[in-house]
DNA sequence: AATATAATTTAGGTATACCTAAAAATCTAT
DNA sequence: ATAGATTTTTAGGTATACCTAAATTATATT
């Protein structure tokens, strides 16, 4: 598996948080499959670098700025997670590939992201391309898209060049 | 940086084999940035697992399974890409993003991308709710669905439940 | 409060992906 | 064909993210 980022261990610290006041390091350690010794490592490292109040022997509590990034690589997170679930993947598999692509993405494309799923979110019923899109993915079959929808995109469409249309 | 994966390398010697038979240290060196000495290490690590043929001091070339990855690897990468700037982003950050991209989407993710490219692509003009996202990620600001077209998308919903669409 | 049990840290180890410097092989120009 | 330049490899080093085993500290039971 890739490499964990400051990221992921400040947001899973966020996520163990909210049942207990400070995380220990079993705490993550079970939660990542990792050696309780990594995890002090670890807290050392995020302490270090303001993440996290560390006491030894007591487990961390995130600090302004630890808990500043969580949210931030949160909200990424469940953008990328919904954005994928739009297009049709599972809910699992929107989740693992969320997980990965939340660290990696420019945050100009992570903006388009976001205001992809605030475009159609706001749509109260799913789109039709979209559904054509699921269809697609579903079955293997593309369905047609019904003529007058064609030429009423196209009537709208600002880079005229007629032809078939979602 | 990212650890460089088996695909990476890869690809790379596929790119660089289109100019000459085999491909050397010095060529992989210099396009990642790396000491020739540590593309030694790595020609032996693809030698070892079949991806390249590789001569001492002669450099290495793709074995059919190497060639395999590689053409893999690049259509993933291209689909990707495809995907990202039919979105909107620029051509630039497009490349990238696919980079890391093509990595780690599940296979199943992969499927939509590649779907979703298809799709958009046979439609000879842009569709309009993608004109519309694009037209929001530049200004800030979401176009009005004109409702005619709200109206027939709906007719052709499947999942009823009258509201704005794209 | 003392002690047994559990959690945590320390110390030292492994694997890997890079590095540098020097040795060895190959290429080039005469 | 060979000397000099270039490329490649080898040998040994660094950093890091994990590990195990043993030592230390905290917690829980009586």
């Amino acid at each position: 598996m890739r490499k964990k980022t400051i990221e992921d261990y400040v947001e899973l610290v966020f996520d163990l948080q909210k049942n207990k006041k400070r995380v220990h390091t079993n705490d993550i350690a079970s939660a990542l499959n990792i050696n309780p010794a990594s995890v002090t490592e670890i807290f050392q490292k995020l302490n270090e670098a303001s993440y996290v109040n560390y006491e030894k022997y007591t487990g961390v509590t995130l600090t302004k700025k630890g808990r500043k990034v969580a949210i931030a690589t949160k909200k990424k997170h469940d953008a990328l997670k919904e954005f994928l679930m739009l297009l049709g993947c599972e809910k699992k598999t929107a989740e693992v590939d969320a997980c990965e692509m939340e660290h990696i993405l420019h945050p100009s494309t992570m903006d388009i992201v976001l205001k992809f799923v605030e475009v159609v979110k706001q749509c109260k019923v799913t789109p039709f391309w979209l559904e054509r899109l699921k269809e697609y993915v579903r079955t293997g079959e593309l369905p047609k898209c019904p003529s007058e929808l064609a030429e009423i995109c196209l009537k709208y469409s600002k880079t005229k060049n007629k032809k078939n249309i979602l």
